[in-house]
DNA sequence: CCTTGACTTCAAGTTGACTTGAAGTGGCAC
DNA sequence: GTGCCACTTCAAGTCAACTTGAAGTCAAGG
């Protein structure tokens, strides 16, 4: 496959290939020429790759966090502690939407007046969640995936 | 108020509250020279941004959540939306929970090789591709609610 | 009155994750 | 064989949300 062929299967722009080849993130298997040549496995690697950006980890974390090369030699104990953090996130996402769903119903005059408003408000400023959620995700709609 | 005390009873570096003044999500009541002044409404005002944040709003989208007149002027249709948008990205980190932890302790030779993660991956490959969800989220954990 | 230091402004820097642009290369359909 | 154009590199730009730094102001305590 060509990066380009790799971009219309898994929807990601080949610049984006490009930079996370860089990276160290995926890695193409060779060249035809000045172009890059990629094996399937890139497919899986970038599904991995999502799998981590979903999750808030950095490419970075994700980096480590998934094989330095590309072989699953993969800490099973950071494995345990980020799925932990992930556990945390949801219960806090999870009390998040509860709210937000509860205040898209709620019959008070004003969002400030309901009592169940003013404690997701507390929630949030307590600093339970310093944490972002979700901030661009501009992606045009794209093939995406015809794997 | 000043600048330090609201930064003190909130959490949120005096540098940011300036930016947001900047940016219209939050408005001084007026200064005592030079410094400014707040009153106590700023502080919901900042829960509620902070509540934006959290579920994972822009800035600028949390500043249309108010009124111009700066009544908090929630719309509830964007609520349910947001609500939902934060369930699909609950059910994808769950499966990136479930994922990790199985990985942790799996038995494959490798987790490529194991069923249950290439199950986790193709989760993850279907959809997730274009969202992040969670950059950031570097505040020192300083006084933070002394309210 | 004078020093102190917390405040002020404004510009520029930072970080992560890319995207864009200019300039060049070379595989392949004709 | 040759022209097209998808590919290449590399540097620079972008965006959000802040932070940092330099230089200045001024309320208040001594």
């Amino acid at each position: 496959m060509d990066i380009a062929e790799v971009a219309r299967r898994t929807g990601v722009p080949a610049s984006t290939l490009r930079f996370y080849e860089e990276k160290g993130l995926i890695a193409s298997t060779g060249r035809h020429g000045l172009r890059r040549t990629f094996g399937p496995v890139v497919l899986d690697r970038l599904a991995l790759i999502a799998l981590g950006r979903a999750a808030g980890f950095t490419l970075e974390e994700t980096a480590r966090m998934f094989a330095p090369d590309g072989k699953p030699r993969v800490d099973r104990q950071m494995l345990a502690t980020k799925a932990d953090e992930l556990d945390r996130t949801i219960r806090k996402l999870t009390a998040m939407r509860d709210g937000l769903k509860h205040a898209a119903v709620c019959p008070a005059r004003s969002h400030m007046e309901c009592p169940k408003f003013r404690r997701l408000l507390g929630a949030a400023a307590s600093g339970v969640i310093g944490a972002r959620a979700k901030p661009v995700a501009k992606r045009k709609p794209g093939p995406e995936r015809a794997k």
